[in-house]
DNA sequence: TATTGTTATACTCTATAACTATA
DNA sequence: TATAGTTATAGAGTATAACAATA
């Protein structure tokens, strides 16, 4: 097999570890790791989100937003305001429920992240957040 | 933020460029990413795989093999046969079709790869690949 | 009784296209 | 006319549960 695609399934395989030990971790809380993420874009963020910045920033098309959005808006863990600026934008806030989920959220990640990448002392998961880096913020 | 759920990130980032690169690469074959791994899994076996068989290599439920090797065999990519050895069970033989789009496929995923992959160093492209085989080959 | 595969169903993540309201 | 968001729809990938056929 070419060394290029190794790399490809190794990917895929390590991913795929991620995905299924957050979604464990994450499913007494009532949510799916995409709607995690996407809470976790909207509180990290300086200043309130519109939602094609979280299109931007999720890497999605806005209309994919709608429905992460309609699902946290549902748990009450965010609301919709209308900026005040231009009635057609959409400014995403978090409730006080939406930020205390999110420190378990934050926990449940923490715990995932930990047990897959334990096996790597910490020097090799610095070098591999390094090379993972290079890849992850080339153009394209 | 932590390290590990950083890592956590990065793999999500890569695992998503390499998605989109190797789907584009495929939409032309008119096959899924999901469905050009089930091809590979199967022309890449020594011997005619089970439906079992298969759903344990690509690590999903074999309800989920039924749906890919029925687009595989309305595609004319593969064959169910049944078993000789034992009625209940199928084995999945590729058809010429199925051998000579697989080649396509192969090169799909290999430029998707080299595209993705080229900013490292061969060096570091091993780096990568050992640190990943870590992680990966872990049980669990 | 255990194994193999399937029917039925559903959820997550994401997309394109067409439309509405606003600018 | 351009922008922000939504309704409507679809497809890929995956899962659980119940069941039939076979062993």
């Amino acid at each position: 097999m070419a060394v290029e695609t190794e790399l490809a399934e190794l990917v895929h395989g390590v991913g795929h570890r991620l995905r299924r030990g957050y979604g464990e971790q994450l499913g007494p809380l009532g949510m799916s790791p995409g709607q995690a993420r996407a809470l976790r874009m909207i509180i990290d963020s300086e200043s309130p989100l519109k939602m094609v910045q979280l299109a931007e920033r999720l890497k999605i098309v806005p209309r994919s937003v709608t429905s992460v959005v309609d699902a946290l808006e549902e748990a009450g863990l965010v609301r919709r305001e209308v900026d005040p600026a231009s009635r057609r934008s959409t400014l995403l806030v978090t409730t006080p429920e939406g930020r205390a989920r999110y420190e378990q959220v934050r926990e449940a990640r923490r715990r995932a992240a930990e047990e897959l990448f334990s096996v790597l002392t910490p020097e090799q998961q610095d070098q591999l957040r390094e090379l993972l880096s290079v890849v992850d913020r080339q153009p394209g």
